[in-house]
DNA sequence: TCAATCCCGACAAGATCCGTCGGGATTACG
DNA sequence: CGTAATCCCGACGGATCTTGTCGGGATTGA
């Protein structure tokens, strides 16, 4: 598990690891959303990431009010609503901070430098834009498209279900990453 | 001009200066554009510029065959087609690299790392769907649509130059954050 | 010739990222 | 009550990237 230490971005406009991971533990609370808490342990172990990275995350989710957590042995974190009321624009605004692909496009308007250029600027026009697509786009989806259902299936993969009761493949096999 | 040194990435998916200033260069040879070569001393100095980090910017924008160079005196830079025909795409590629939100959506296949997990991963969706919206929004618009004619101004940028970086004037849009 | 300009590789300060570490607080369970 | 499980939190540090600077070489117009 030590450090990956390659580094992660190698593109433009790149989330890092933090989105990652954290995207990552809200599909995997996702699944397990109704079923009381789960420890970070456990969730480390299925998606195979550094438990004490996925603290920090979770924290930072907390602070959010996405997920809520019980203290204590046989605590963990659970969603703090179901899948389909939280965009992902909530997540990963929560982890990475303000979608903002340019310091003077930013969400957040404390966060506009003195950008004395801004009136005749017309370049800010470009980074609006593309925040804009970036925003509607992760208001659009929500962790329910994410969470693969046992029995709705995202469209496209086949899997339908009739008889509903027991599902014999998904139950609690630790993906084996 | 010295070093800024203040990061510029505050928020998620954060271009860098490279295309910022790079943006920035290309709108000024956009403005240009028919008069013959453009040396970075004057570019430089109409957009406050660091000349030697405009250099760089311009040999990987050379390599893109966005610009094309006239080197020795009375030299410079000028756009290698109308500015109608370079999508904004083009030009942030040659900057900052493919448009990759997560390594495992680059646009070039080769960076995709041995991501073991695409097959059952659902997460991978996700990141799709933002880098092509992402790319969609940059093919949609090209440099013609951020050079500021002289005779046809961009309407709705009345002029502003209060300073002091607030306007109450700008309409806010949608930041429910 | 001379100056302007592109071209290019090397270098470096500082910031961020990606975790690790160690402990403290809280709670379920026997 | 004691213990283990679990969240909570701040500090730390190596690797990497960013954001330029610097110095010189090559090419060309006047």
């Amino acid at each position: 598990m030590s450090q990956r230490q390659t580094f992660h971005g190698t593109g433009a406009l790149a989330f890092s690891t933090k989105g990652e991971y954290g995207v990552r533990l809200m599909v995997q609370l996702g699944r397990r959303y109704g079923s009381g808490p789960a420890s970070l342990a456990e969730i480390a172990a299925d998606e195979d990431l550094p438990r004490p990275y996925l603290e920090q995350l979770a924290i930072a989710l907390r602070d959010a009010d996405l997920v809520v957590s019980t203290r204590g042995a046989r605590g963990g974190y659970e969603l703090s609503r179901p899948p389909v009321e939280i965009p992902m624009a909530d997540i990963l605004r929560a982890l990475e901070g303000p979608i903002a692909p340019m310091v003077c496009a930013s969400e957040e308007p404390e966060h506009l430098p003195g950008c004395d250029r801004t009136s005749r600027c017309t370049v800010n026009l470009l980074w609006l834009r593309i925040r804009d697509a970036i925003t509607d786009t992760l208001d659009a989806i929500t962790l329910a498209d994410l969470v693969p259902s046992r029995t709705i299936a995202l469209e496209g993969l086949a899997g339908r279900t009739s008889g509903n009761g027991h599902d014999p493949n998904t139950p609690r096999e630790a993906v084996t990453a």
